[in-house]
DNA sequence: GCCGTTTTCGGCCCGACTGTTTTCAGTCG
């Protein structure tokens, strides 16, 4: 998968070009480097099917690029860039306060070309020498060398979510503060998170940052100003809070949830019409102020109904508020059981008891146990013996509780088909089948299964993790129409390492599948995951009937059956 | 270099902050 690669040799052209103080095609390189990087999709199939250009931002000149470097392995353009300036663009910008202008004056005046280059020169004293720039800087430069070379990293939205909610509700039981929101990629509920940025009002600013900067796990405070600070938290993590009057709450609101593709898209919008957009509301022509209250009043001046934050990636939301045909997005409570939950029968840590014990305090109707199947020793996967009594120890449970139990397991695709017989199969009440490895043939084997066995749920499509596995590399399209026909569902999975059916398939497929979002919970402590599921179906933009289990159970069954 | 219910050509978001400056360039979000 060449997706990153591409789009960081765009990244380095944009940089290159903004040295050479080049107008606006730096910014048409960049968009089209940070649509490529969201691709969940191999680049590589895209060009094949000659489809590079239906990506956002990429046009004629940018795809006859991608086109060269996945041919030759090489792009004459960027060399030529390359050898004008040979520093190590994307090394040297990540410096905070060190961008493209920066560099090219390190270069040609201590020729810089690396990290390692500038941190001599900083040490030596010779940046503090050239002309524009002093002892601050220098120090700066050093100061951020130490954060670049620890890289930035990002985190899972899942394991950031309580930590985050916490520190939300420290802050809400200060009396200085009056609204706390957290804003920025978390609200968009982006599966990974940067820093967390923090809204709020307050009684009085300065007094609330003197709070926010004494919190009891604060480690590191990294500015500190009278409506806009920084910190760092024990865990590593980096906060940051502005305070904002109540008045431009609203505005305020849309401008620090992003994206900000999408706040540069409405600022278009605003800007068409003679008026301007900022964080402190909406203005005409006279700075008279038209609205700012609350997003919706915002959106409203705007003739746009109300866009839920999951969806304000600049993918089509603008225009379809505009015509008000926003969906209504499911939400948590819509979800009426879990589909895959595992048990201390193969790799989960809770009994069945303890699993629908926990079902019925989330108020589920229904839930399905699949624990692994045979072939999947890893994760202590069933034999048939181990699967008939678990069946016999599902009976003696129900008649204890008011949730309906199905009992199914989670067969795995081998070269050979299902690592469950078709008897098996049929005892299952839903069976749902998944990818465990990575075989040269991932695509013909699942459809050859589709074909085969009387499969209810595709599970973990993508087989990914973030962080450490990639997606398989799939045919989603010719699946995904197997999957119609056969009324097989496919998954979305709540683990914050998984996610998956990645959000961005989920908008892609949504009127063609039924999704169920399941926990996949080995403990029943993760069958809280719910939330991360449905985030991302409503990052897809899907409604309560994308979604079959917001269904009662025989809604589900006979869809799965049909 | 991309893109289109104002445009196939002429536009392309906005403000804060910093450090270095006497009016601004660069960077960031």
């Amino acid at each position: 998968m060449k997706n990153k690669e591409i789009a960081k040799l765009l990244y380095e052209i944009a940089d290159y070009l903004e040295i050479k103080d080049v107008n606006y095609k730096p910014r048409a390189y960049r968009k089209a480097a940070g649509n490529i990087e969201a691709l969940t999709e191999d680049i590589e199939n895209i060009y094949e099917r000659g489809e590079l250009e239906e990506i956002g931002g990429v046009g004629e000149a940018i795809a006859k690029k991608i086109s060269e470097y996945l041919e030759t392995g090489k792009l004459e353009y960027y060399e030529k860039l390359a050898k004008d300036l040979p520093v190590n663009i994307e090394e040297l910008t990540s410096i905070e306060g060190v961008g493209p202008k920066t560099v090219k004056k390190l270069y040609n005046s201590l020729g810089v070309e690396t990290l390692e280059d500038l941190e001599k020169a900083a040490e030596e004293g010779k940046v503090a020498q050239i002309k524009g720039f002093g002892e601050k800087v220098q120090k700066n430069i050093l100061e951020n060398i130490k954060v670049a070379k620890r890289g930035r990293e990002r985190r899972l939205l899942g394991k950031v979510f309580p930590l985050v909610e916490d520190l939300k509700q420290r802050l809400l039981d200060k009396d200085v503060f009056n609204r706390v929101t957290i804003v920025g990629s978390y609200r968009r509920r982006k599966p990974t998170i940067g820093d967390v940025d923090v809204l709020a009002t307050a009684k009085k600013s300065e007094e609330a940052m003197d709070e926010f900067c004494a919190l009891g796990d604060v480690v590191e405070i990294l500015a500190k100003g009278d409506t806009k600070s920084s910190i760092i938290l024990s865990g590593g993590i980096q906060v940051d809070i502005r305070i904002v009057e109540e008045e431009a709450w609203g505005s305020a609101l849309m401008y620090f949830t992003g994206s900000k593709d999408h706040n540069v898209s409405l600022r278009s919008k605003a800007k068409g019409r003679n008026w301007k957009l900022n964080e402190y509301g909406l203005f005409g022509p006279e700075d008279d102020r038209l609205a700012s209250k609350s997003e919706k009043e915002v959106y409203e001046r705007l003739d746009m109904s109300f866009i839920p934050p999951e969806l304000r990636e600049n993918t089509g939301e603008i225009k379809a508020a505009e015509k008000d045909s926003i969906p209504v997005l499911v939400e948590e409570e819509d979800i009426r059981g879990d589909l895959q939950v595992h048990t201390n029968y193969s790799d989960g840590s809770g009994t069945i008891e303890q699993m629908v014990e926990r079902a019925l305090d989330k108020g589920f109707e229904y839930l399905l146990i699949s624990d692994h199947g045979p072939s999947l020793k890893i994760a202590g996967g069933l034999t048939e013996e181990e699967f008939e009594e678990q069946a016999e120890e599902i009976e003696q449970v129900k008649d204890r509780f008011g949730v309906e139990i199905l009992h199914g397991i989670e067969a795995n695709i081998t070269k050979d088909g299902l690592d469950i017989s078709k008897d098996w199969c049929d005892r299952c009440d839903i069976l749902c089948v998944g990818m465990h490895d990575r075989p040269d043939d991932p695509t013909e084997r699942i459809l050859s299964i589709f074909d085969e066995y009387p499969i209810d749920i595709f599970v973990h499509p993508l087989g990914r993790r973030f962080f450490s596995r990639e997606p398989l590399d799939i045919n989603l399209d010719r699946i995904a129409s197997k999957a119609e026909e056969e009324h097989i569902s496919f998954e979305i999975n709540s683990q914050p390492e998984r996610l998956d059916l990645d959000w961005q398939n989920v908008k892609k497929y949504r009127d063609k599948l039924k999704y169920v979002i399941s926990t996949d919970a080995h403990s029943k402590e993760q069958m809280n995951f719910m939330h991360l599921g449905v985030s991302q179906a409503r990052r897809g933009w899907c409604s309560k009937e994308n979604i079959l289990n917001t269904q009662p159970i025989d809604g589900v069954r006979s869809y799965l059956n049909g």
